[in-house]
RNA sequence: CGGGGUGUAGCGCAACCUGGUAGCGCACUUGAUUUGGGAUCAAGUUGUUGGAGGUUCAAAUCCUCUCACCCCGACCA
């Protein structure tokens, strides 16, 4: 390729919408335009670097035994229907109609469409197990895109799909999964990226892991720990937490007037929060409503009580509140009516703690959850916090860091075999459900997250797996003497070898090629200048660690050949090839 | 959906408060001189100031409505 050739511009300046390092060296170096809100057209560079994040994905999953499919971007909404997602997912799924007024969406995530396929496909146990997957554009309208490709409403997806005959297989498919994943981030060049445990979210299921890149411009918290290799989502860490247990002592009443919060209530009082207990009110989507009991020093985690309901919780308000005999600001779990309690360990394992006392302006003293509220139920509904102990040591202490997902993978179960009707007939000549896992990694978003992770105060640096081109060709002085011709050559050479050269013919002064090259981050840059050419000599430079040197002229193109190899071989190595 | 912010040339910004011919830097075009870290000189080009209404002799500027984008939150695979 030659730089003239390429269709871009280069901005000097950072654009002004755009704020995190990804986002800001991708405008900057022509590597892609926004078109609308979250939706992006990417140009050759970046298009060159996901095809080939695409490839590496493609031949894991090939190895494998996933066999490429292309389902349709257009779903009817009959399959959602026949699921039940259609009225369980909200706005996010785009539906529109055709000119026969027909309910079509946008494809977001396609179990219902494989599910279709594979339930005439599948008939006998003799063809499981088997996985299906795609790489293809997905639709979600997010209610809040941003930071660039880190989070967009139209992107690119692998999504993969298994099935099998009993749950064994489908757990030992998933290590093998689970393998081929860390393949992939390794092979992409960010070998950093974990695996934690996670919620399985509107994909239904039980087991679920995420893949992260932790890094500050990541949306999701992750609880790790100071000791062990404990990694969670915050959804649902868990942190353990220092109970404070007595001998029960009566109730006693006192009057805190003004105390609608846990904080005016410990200033009053002067105690700390960890000696009182907290009312939180929720309704579900049904109307019922709901008390989560906790110690006032922890926070209740909403998706882990949502699960206890299976439904979306929000706030009550006031009335709703009264209506249960409680007192908003003053509330506890003692004699309620019509309401759920759900109480947190910490709670019930913490005694004579300040709580309300459902009458305006008192709480009471030495709160007592078992005796008090006996008909409450134990779950764990905490957020796990900073400092916390960890659960799975019980050594280290909880640290809590922001990531990316980059991948995800779930057991789903017969989620949508069953909805779906989908049999196979067994051994025994009877009718059974089979088995799904369903697997998915953003392609957009990895390559954001490598530019996140590749990145210096000049640009990206791209792996040499994915890098858009291998090598970079500059001159200085095209005009002087015969370097033209020189760089041609070289250039001709190189790109015979099978190299991916991009070769910069715009006779630019030095400074502003050398710029826009590490904004393109090419791994392996070639100058030819007059002052070396004197030599018959040229120069080579490694973006990543600025490492350089000089090497005839004559000897280049076996340099650059080797050099490339050594830096694939390098990556390869840390992933070995056998499975 | 709630809170905040911004829309002026391809990009970054000024002019807006206090109404009076829309400007600067970069980019772009032509020519010359340059070539080891975002050149130099000269001459140019580029705008319905996001849109619609209103007030006014006069609106980028004041008022109303609207649209888009960004940030924080809610929500979310």
């Amino acid at each position: 390729m030659k730089y003239s050739k390429l269709t871009g511009q280069r901005y000097k300046e950072k654009p002004a919408e755009a704020t995190c390092a990804s986002h800001i060296f991708m405008l900057r170096g022509g590597y892609m335009r926004q078109v609308a809100n979250g939706i992006y057209t990417l140009m050759l560079p970046a298009q060159r670097i996901v095809a080939k994040i695409e490839q590496i994905i493609r031949e894991e999953m090939n190895a494998i035994d996933g066999q490429e499919i292309k389902m349709p971007v257009v779903i009817p909404r009959e399959l959602w229907e026949e699921s039940g997602r259609y009225n369980e997912i909200g706005v996010e799924l785009l539906r529109m109609n055709d000119r026969y007024g027909h309910g079509l969406t946008l494809g977001m995530t396609h179990e219902e469409v494989v599910v279709h396929l594979a339930r005439t496909e599948a008939k006998s146990y003799k063809d499981y197990p088997f996985m299906l997957y795609q790489i293809q554009t997905k639709f979600r309208d997010e209610a809040r895109s941003r930071g660039g490709l880190i989070r967009v409403r139209e992107f690119t997806m692998k999504d993969a799909y298994s099935f099998h005959t009993s749950q064994e297989d489908l757990e030992r498919y998933y290590k093998v999964m689970a393998r081929a994943y860390e393949r992939i981030f390794a092979r992409i060049g960010i070998p950093e990226v974990v695996r934690v445990q996670s919620d399985s979210g509107m994909m239904g299921g039980k087991v679920a892991d995420e893949y992260m890149l932790l890094c500050e411009v990541g949306e999701d918290t992750i609880v790790t720990c100071s000791n062990c290799n404990y990694l969670a989502n915050r959804e649902v860490g868990i942190g353990i937490i220092e109970d404070y247990p007595e001998t029960e002592k009566p109730i006693e009443k006192v009057y805190t007037p003004n105390t609608k919060s846990i904080e005016d209530v410990t200033n009053l009082l002067k105690i700390a929060p960890s000696r009182t207990a907290k009312s939180v009110f929720y309704k579900t989507a049904q109307g019922a409503l709901v008390l989560a009991l906790i110690r006032g020093d922890l926070e209740v985690n909403e998706l882990k009580l949502s699960k206890i309901f299976k439904s979306e919780l929000v706030f009550a308000n006031d009335d709703e509140i009264r209506a249960a005999g409680a007192i908003p600001g003053f509330a506890s779990g003692i004699g309620l009516k019509n309401c759920t309690i759900i109480a947190d360990p910490s709670v019930a394992n913490s005694n004579n703690l300040v709580a309300g006392s459902n009458e305006q302006d008192y709480h009471i003293y030495n709160f007592n959850l078992r005796r008090d509220v006996p008909n409450a139920k134990l779950v764990d509904i905490a957020m796990a916090r900073n400092g916390d102990t960890c659960p799975i040591c019980s050594q280290g202490k909880l640290v809590l860091k922001r990531g990316v997902e980059v991948g995800q993978i779930f057991q789903l179960g017969t989620r949508y075999t069953t909805s779906m009707k989908m049999t196979y007939t067994d051994l025994d000549n009877t009718e059974k459900t089979p088995i799904m896992g369903c697997y998915g990694i953003g392609v957009g978003r990895n390559l954001a997250c490598i530019a996140e992770a590749r990145h210096d105060a000049k640009g990206i640096f791209w792996p040499i797996t994915i890098a858009p081109w291998q090598v970079q060709i500059n001159v200085l002085n095209l005009d002087n003497g015969n370097l033209k011709e020189v760089a041609e050559k070289l250039y001709l050479e190189l790109t015979q070898q099978g190299l991916e050269v991009i070769y910069d013919d715009r006779n630019l002064p030095a400074g502003q090629q050398f710029a826009e090259a590490d904004l393109l981050g090419v791994p392996l840059r070639l100058v030819i200048s007059p002052r070396n050419m004197e030599k018959g000599q040229i120069e080579w430079k490694v973006r990543t660690t600025g490492e350089s040197g000089f090497i005839d002229l004559t000897a280049a193109v076996n340099f650059v050949n080797e050099w490339v190899k050594n830096e694939l071989a390098k990556i390869n190595a840390s992933c070995s090839l056998q499975q």
